[in-house]
DNA sequence: CAAATACTTGAATCAGGTC
DNA sequence: CGACCTGATTCAAGTATTT
């Protein structure tokens, strides 16, 4: 990663190992072994080790993430306290923490604690100046409709999905979902940005990134693990850039003055707007203000001060007449975008 | 909290203030405000200071709590990586991170995160030592039957439950609905308990702890709050003590060596006792072994000896036959115990 | 061949008391 | 503190095997 150039990445995806410090052997009631998480590069060592293992890859991330870029990172209450609280510190910005809730996780077999069933992750931008992505109307649609919420129902990785080696047993002991990475990538980041995994194990955010358009640099320590990747990912073919469009937030079109409205003769000066009522009024002028109540400004400003309130959105306040009925200035700003869009 | 002498409380309950760091105020698509978390407790200012106040509550939590002793905490992505870190730091011990999951909660107006639909609590035992209550039995009684889950699925504080002021408006920002504290004191508490909330409000903890008969202590610096909390708690009658019992777990059973069911006559040196499906039998000694396959010893290294199994539990591995049925040898402990009863 | 049953497995800080 | 013993304890999916 320290030989990436500064602010060339637009989103890491970091799944860095958990430090999981477990004692013997656990069995399940049944007396099979459970197969642990006892890799090497699992065991970091104590809080400070780990403390200086997560500052040091946190530091290289902000540094090759342009200004407007973002980090996700994902883990467990083993690690997840001490990796957010040091991306705030950093001056990183947490928009959301998400909960990965597993529809299927192993149970507690000791009959000691809950069903350790979620996994957090943190979507953080660089700065909290740093207008980040998110194709919040994306994940609206996802989600049929509704705003997409903090908490993920998403199951393990397992069945077909689950990369094996020869002789059938896991490539990889933590091998994540793609539907997790699949919701990730969809809600910030575009098709062509850049996604960087410092932690790329089997490559499952490579996958996906081919998959859904974007590139990505992925950084593996495990020759094995970076072997397997390589060959999942040259057998995946992306989609076609048209399949690629989402849904797009209204945020995301492109901005229209109501003076555009006034330029494009959809409106005269002097025409008058009204409220969906009727009762209250506004006359245009040319420069794509309005009046009303004996002062000037913005549809916006004077919606809100003839109705007293501290803000309005004038688009969806102020209507038109049409053929004797009112309708709101929105459809003009509608089809002024349409023409934009050469349709 | 200073008060308080060393190692007095059971279990700590802390809702401390969150950080928020609201810029303006927040308005819904229809203009109407946002009632948002803005009173000055709020407001402990930047990273070190919260960072200050986090360690100094909770180091005195940790200096009252018993060495069994067990501490929960509650907040958003803006305080709980850094209270989570703090706590690992000083010896804490996680059990769990649970995710308080918002059936209703408020939606992002704005359309630029996800709904931020969840809060995340950590328990942590006072040190890795210490043997924490768990019921577990009385969670999976409350589960329908199945291990509870680390996501806990409730409604926010509102309609009745939410405490009003005489104008109607909500008595405390941040009310916690009586289920989630049910639902903790139930799990990892006991009648009688001694439960300290230094950060009590209008006193939710108090009002669930005195609903399940356990004893508590709440500190709060606001006297308005301290004062509803104090008449809300009052309005409330505990429970009687038969009412309050949970399922127990088995291991919460007086414990009974076989040798006492041989000593008790239930059976007779020299009887046979069978595994379920009658293949394989063992003999009874006088001291409480069994012999079988060549071997000697209690009727758990028999079990495992015989199965070629690396543990067994003989209490429900062997059988005796009572009129041609076999029946697990667990029945003639549990009639030990009844009697033990003094029934 | 379809349906029913059995087996396998997953980021796990997974027991408690006595000698 | 370590060794040793008793004995309590699992959910949802996917895959393999049997009926």
């Amino acid at each position: 990663m320290a030989d990436l150039p500064d602010e060339s990445v637009d989103l890491v995806f970091a799944d860095p190992p958990y430090n999981l410090q477990l004692g013997g052997d656990l069995h399940r009631p049944d007396n099979s072994r459970v197969d642990a998480v006892d890799d090497d590069w699992d065991q970091i060592g104590d809080f400070d080790d780990y403390d200086l293992f997560s500052c040091a890859w946190l530091e290289q991330a902000r540094r090759v993430l342009k200004p407007d870029g973002a980090l996700w990172t994902i883990g467990s209450y083993h690690n997840i306290f001490r990796v957010g609280a040091f991306l705030q510190d950093m001056g990183f910005w947490i928009h959301n923490d998400v909960i990965w809730r597993k529809s299927n996780p192993m149970p507690n077999f000791k009959g000691t604690r809950f069903t350790n069933a979620h996994e957090t992750l943190i979507w953080a931008g660089k700065t909290k100046a740093s207008r980040v992505t998110f194709n919040y109307a994306a994940m609206k649609a996802l989600n049929d409709g509704v705003q997409m919420r903090s908490d993920w129902t998403l199951a393990i990785c397992a069945g077909g999905e689950r990369l094996k080696t020869g002789d059938g047993r896991k490539a990889h002991p933590t091998q994540k979902p793609e539907a997790l990475l699949h919701r990730v990538l969809l809600a910030t980041s575009n098709p062509g940005d850049i996604i960087l995994d410092p932690f790329f194990g089997t490559g499952t955010t490579g996958a996906v990134a081919r998959k859904l358009g974007r590139r990505f640099i992925g950084i593996e320590a495990d020759a094995g693990y970076a072997d397997i990747a390589r060959r999942r990912i040259a057998a995946i073919s992306p989609a076609a850039d048209a399949d690629l469009k989402v849904t797009q937030s209204k945020r995301a079109l492109p901005r229209i003055p109501f003076g555009a409205v006034v330029e494009a003769g959809l409106l005269k000066p002097g025409d008058t707007l009204y409220c969906a009522q009727g009762r209250r009024t506004a006359r245009v002028r040319p420069d794509g203000t309005v009046a009303a109540g004996g002062e000037t400004g913005s549809i916006h400003q004077m919606g809100a001060h003839v109705q007293g309130a501290p803000a309005c959105n004038g688009w969806t306040f102020w209507h038109v007449r049409q053929s004797g009925q009112l309708a709101p200035i929105d459809v003009l700003r509608a089809r002024i975008r349409a023409e934009m869009e050469g349709v």
